[in-house]
DNA sequence: CTTTAAAATTGACATATATCAACATTAATT
DNA sequence: AATTAATGTTGATATATGTCAATTTTAAAG
């Protein structure tokens, strides 16, 4: 999809990627944390950034989609968001011990800015709006964990899988057809389950008629069922 | 065991029960926390402070001991951590919406002081250290959380009962006999389980001489075998 | 001290869920 | 087009876990 030409201009100022986080930045702030990122492609399937590993950079993803986890026990993975155009990515990590506590995988073609956290943070301290606009980001990634915790702990499996769907439904894509990206795996991954069982809830999810699964593309054909399953649990 | 006389001299300087966070104001900022704190003391079993109400103070828990716990589906419970003394609680709220978004309960008479939101966040513009010191705290509350989510959702019952127990004994009572004023629906609560399911890993350990609960007091006999238990799941 | 309420305990049972192994389908590679 | 690898699918089976109902123990209240 993308060629030689497609680049772009590779400057912050004006750039059309850039998070809403960064629309804080005066002029000044926005040159810097230009003259102090990294702009990387990365293809389908790629790690963009590994759990464990220093934190150098905070991440802003410009295009594409990605999947961010917890790398939980032998091999198993919890996704806790996927990421879409365009957000900004800090984590627990900027001010506790300088790591990454979560691992970041492209689903598509995904472009990402690495912003030096040195930097990042040098500005944090001196614009008070961004401050507060990064503390609003953080809290509101919180509070989606502490949902994922009772719906995953609370909720048996059709109630989960239900949740899972709604919520590329309603955060990610945003309308009742998409394209069916997401893995059988990483739905399984979502809802905390095998993906066997994953598979089986989808089976009936479609027997029951509430979506439909095919060429490459999830239909949400009854909404309010689902919404319904999700909440019984 | 409270009694007329063992009242504190109700100022901040120089209050022993300050949480650590604190320790970095100086002393107009701690003047200025001293004039818009309250002070309560709590019974054994009272809110102190319930999901989803304004959020018109932070808190420090001065004494006692409390339980903070997200409040789910269908009256169900998951404890996110047991609050000793002496910590500060603040939460996502403070900067998202204003609002509590867990409930907190006493499990021992404790004394709790209530300090002016809007005081905190001012003083938190005008500190660095303050600031820094903080987010530290939020961090680290996240990545506790993180860890709740891996292992209430990775692990089956005995590793996270196990977990619970581990988790009083290293970050809440530090020694292998600890008064047992957590019931058993808490530890099903810490461990996302029924209660009747709690009781009866309990027995197992029992049974097992992995620790023995009498006399209202749990005394951890086999430390290694737990950790061995927790690290398989 | 008696009564009542709350918490803890138990076993039987139903069911939710993971695991396994085999197989089918689709995508990637040569 | 052929081959390989990855992903998806299925049913059978074992097991983990919750629910229920009855009972005991402990704590609270009069």
């Amino acid at each position: 999809m993308s060629n030689f030409f497609d680049k772009e201009p590779q400057s912050c100022h004006g750039c059309a990627c850039m998070s809403s986080l960064f629309c804080l930045l005066n002029p000044d702030e926005l040159t810097l944390v230009d003259a102090n990122k990294i702009n990387v492609n990365f293809k389908a399937g790629e790690t963009i950034k590994k759990q464990g590993t220093y934190m150098s950079h905070v991440l802003s993803v410009n295009s594409g989609l990605a999947k961010l986890y917890l790398e939980g026990i032998e091999g198993r993975s919890a996704i806790l968001r996927i990421v879409k155009p365009t957000s900004f990515i800090g984590g627990p990590g900027i001010y506790f011990d300088q790591r990454h506590h979560f691992t970041i995988t492209a689903l598509l073609d995904t472009s990402v800015c690495f912003i030096d956290l040195q930097v990042f943070k040098d500005i944090l301290k001196g614009n008070q709006a961004f401050a507060e606009e990064f503390l609003k980001d953080f809290s509101r990634h919180v509070l989606t964990v502490y949902n994922r915790l009772i719906y995953l702990t609370q909720k048996q499996m059709p109630g989960r899988m239900a949740d899972a769907i709604l919520y590329l439904h309603d955060e990610i894509f945003n309308q009742a057809i998409f394209p069916m990206i997401i893995s059988r795996s990483d739905l399984a991954d979502l809802s905390a389950m095998s993906k066997e069982s994953a598979v089986k809830i989808l089976r009936d999810f479609q027997k029951e008629n509430l979506l439909r699964i095919s060429d490459h593309e999830l239909e949400i054909l009854d909404e309010e069922a689902l919404r319904k399953i999700s909440h019984i649990g």
